[in-house]
Formats: structure tokens, C-alpha cells, sequence
DNA sequence: CGTAGTCTTGAATGACCTCAAACGCTGTGG
DNA sequence: CCACAGCGTTTGAGGTCATTCAAGACTACG
């Protein structure tokens, strides 16, 4: 069911920055939306790209999953960022999972539709090139801490990433708004839940953050900062 | 000066793959080459982008520093790839060092040059897409490689990958056809210079490979890609 | 023929993983 | 409302893969 959602959508989305009203009823009307109750799985790797996915509400874990089973988290979708949409330009497959890990809400175009909207409206691949451009950097960047960095700092640093990109104020301190597991963070880190748990005890006890059940909040983000970065630790403050 | 090259220089370059006769000429009016020879930096980390790239002829590693000077090696590029480009578009900011690894040719374009061609030419910019998603989806399996594998099973992959892109035929085996050191693997592959010595050293005594200062011959392939797939070895040949 | 860069190899250390067990929160069904 | 089951988490002990430290051999080149 193409359930047609309000234009409204589109907005503050980077794959359709720059279009004019006419353009972005043309894309909306193409679109089709659905509700992703959390833990529904949008999308798997090795299926053909199918369709361009873009998130409007909730989040979604993108997971690549090795030959004997390890699973490697590329990273997480937040509200208006686009996924598996490059599957459709490059490749033809699905090269990782999607996984909604809260009760989302998604909006996606056919193969066929992403490809003829791209032809029509030539400022869309524009904004492709710099939204994929951007993950590269990203992804290259991860490459770097996962070949040169300890565990410690590629916790820290993936904490950090999520905190800019998921952070919510809270009175004490940044809490990650979404759901996320010690193993989760392993994942991204490339390490063990083990390790993983083992680093938050410590800065918990440190005051740095503070843990629950999936669920993390950062007490000093400053404190995070230094460990990312290798700095000497503040003065207690 | 811009030495204007013969447009032929251009066939088989996955950027400019299916502009007409016409754009090619046009493309080429506005390039610039030089000759670059071996241990050149191209471009440095962290200047402005000044220019897309593409390599006529040699190879050019591409580097990535940080912050304490630990180096990791994102790519090599071989005759036909382009390079640096991606920069132009998004961040404006080159992510790393290109040299030239051994005597090689380059061809460039200013920043507003590629923008304005990439207007003109909208096929430029899809073919920058898919080229960039490919890469992208290489670097996120590189990410999960290192994540999850072993040491040997790494380096075991990124000659793999090598060969793949640099290989050339030889009577005993296939051996990689640029100066690549220990040291340039172990940045490859998230190790040392000393466990890669050691590995290739192993490898040599089971027949498998052949080492040199700054030169791998693979004598068989195949053992490679049962260590790189964690096969059993195949019965000895 | 000396020098600088590359490569090899040994020994010791240590960061992190693996294995193992137990704890505690959360939601569910009786 | 309580009990229980399931899952995520914590923590310990032991082992190991790879790094670090160290020294020496080889190769290419001026």
C-alpha cells in the first residue's frame, strides 16, 4: 500500500537538499512508506537492491555478516539518512543487513524509480556523491583506529560518533537515545562483549559514564574526549 | 603547463566510461599531466583540494596519517583509476597523502573544472557514484576483515587483492608488478612489519610464496585463497 | 666499499580473547 | 501480584596471538 506521505518528510533530508517544491511532490509521490516495528529486519545482505531506503523516524543498525557468522556493525541510520541506496548504483546486492532497532518508520523508492528520479533530477546524484563521499571518509577513518588504536580509544571514539550523531541532553550528561547493546558496541569496535563491558565498568567507576541495559549515558564527555585522543586526563572538576 | 594529452589516454577510464567522442575531447582540452617520478608526493594530507586525479601510468599509494603518525595504507591505484577526486566534492579537504610509488604519469583537473564538467556531463557524475560506492563497499570489507580475522588471514587477503589488481603472470606463479615493501603490507593490514616478515617468511618455507626486497611472487595462488578462506590446504602439488 | 634502507629472526611481554559462571533486570504468564 | 524464564551484563582465570624490544644480515646504490 504506496501510502503517500506529506512532502514535509523530505525536508532536512541531504539526498534531496537543493530541490525545488515541484521536485520534491514529484519524489514524495513515488515514495512509498511503512511502519518497521523495532527488531524487523528491512532488508538482507546478498538480496538484490531491490529499492532506495531512507529513515523518517527511529533508527536502524546496518550489520555485515562474514562468511562463518561474525557480524561487524557499519553503522547506525538515523532519521533523514538515506541506506541501501547505493546497492542500487553499485553492485545490484544488498551488501550488508538492516535491522530496525526501534520502532521505525521508513520510506523507500523502487530500483527502477531511484534510478529514473536521478536522471530527471540531476541534483540528486550531486547529493549522493557527497553523502557516499562523506561515509567513505567515515569508514576510512574507522580503518585507520581499527589498524593503529587500542580497544579503549576505539570504544571511546565509537562513543563519541554515536553521542554526535544520536546524543540526547539529558541534566546528567549525553545519553544515546536508541537502544545499544555491550555487543553492539563490539561489533562496531571490533572487539568482545567482554572487552566492551569491561571498559564501561571501569569508566563507570571513573564517573565517566554510566551503563544500563543497552542503554548508555555519558557523564563527562570531555573525560571521553581525552581517552579518544590520548590526552592526559582533566583535573577532577 | 598543461600539457594536452592524446585523448586516447582516456579509454577505459570507469570516470569518463560512456561520453561520446565530443565530451571525451572536451574532457581533455582541460586536463593537465605530468610526469611524476617514484617517492613524489602528489598531494598531502590536509590541503585543500585542489584537483581531481587520475593515473595514466605507474601506481600511487594512498595514505592516511594520524594524529602520532601511525600510517595506514586505504589503497593502491593503478593506470586507468582515478584519485583524490572524491575530495573535490565532499569536504573540499584531501583525507590523505597520494605518492607515487614508482615512475608514474598523471592527469588532472582543477576543482572548478571538474565541477563545471561534471554539470555538463551528468554521466561523469554517475560514474563517480558507482565507482565511489564500489570503493566504499571494498573498505567496508576491509573493515570487517579486520575486525574479525587473524593476522595471517589478512595479509593472506590484501595480496589477494593485489594480485587481483597489479598481477602480472610470470612462469612460476604471479607476482605483484610494483616495489612493495613488508612495511607497506603491514599498513595494509593493520599489522607490523615484523609479523608480515614472519608470515611471508612461513609462506616461503611451504612453497607458497617467494619474497624479495620490496617484491612478492605468488607461486600458488591457490593456497592463498584457502588460507585467506580458512580452507583446509589442498594436498600438496 | 661504505652507508642507508629493507628484511629476518629471537626472546620477552602484554593486551585482549576465550572459557566459564553467576548476576540482575524486564517482561510475561499464571 | 508474584514467579519464572530469557536475555543482557558482569567478572574472574587462564591462554595466546601478536607486539615490542633487540640484534644482525642482506641488498642496492652512490
Amino acid at each position: 500500500m504506496p501510502l503517500t506521505p506529506d512532502p514535509a518528510v523530505l525536508h532536512g533530508m541531504a539526498l534531496f537538499a537543493g530541490l525545488d517544491r515541484e521536485a520534491l511532490a514529484d519524489v514524495v509521490r513515488q515514495a512509498h512508506t511503512r511502519r518497521v516495528p523495532r527488531g524487523t529486519r528491512i532488508f538482507a545482505q546478498g538480496d538484490p537492491a531491490a529499492a532506495g531506503h531512507a529513515l523518517i523516524d527511529g533508527r536502524v543498525k546496518i550489520v555485515q555478516t562474514g562468511a562463518e557468522g561474525q557480524q561487524v556493525v557499519m553503522r547506525f541510520i538515523g532519521p533523514g539518512e538515506m541506506f541501501g541506496t547505493l546497492a542500487v548504483f553499485a553492485g545490484g546486492i544488498y551488501p550488508a543487513d538492516a535491522v530496525a532497532v526501534a520502532d521505525s518508520v521508513e520510506i523507500h523508492w523502487t530500483a527502477a524509480t531511484m534510478t529514473a528520479l536521478m536522471e530527471l533530477h540531476p541534483r540528486i546524484g550531486l547529493n549522493a556523491l557527497r553523502i557516499i563521499g562523506g561515509r567513505l571518509q567515515e569508514v576510512q577513518s574507522r580503518l585507520r583506529e581499527l589498524s593503529t588504536e587500542r580497544v579503549e580509544r576505539r570504544i571511546a571514539h565509537a562513543l563519541l560518533r554515536l553521542v554526535r550523531q544520536a546524543g540526547r541532553r539529558v541534566d546528567a550528561g549525553v545519553e544515546i537515545d536508541f537502544p545499544l547493546s555491550r555487543q553492539d558496541v563490539a561489533e562496531m569496535t571490533g572487539t568482545t562483549l567482554h572487552t566492551v563491558s569491561r571498559t564501561l565498568s571501569a569508566w563507570e567507576s571513573r564517573g565517566i559514564v554510566e551503563g544500563g541495559r543497552q542503554h548508555v549515558l555519558i557523564r563527562k564527555p570531555h573525560a571521553l574526549v581525552a581517552i579518544a585522543e590520548d590526552l592526559p586526563p582533566a583535573a577532577p572538576g
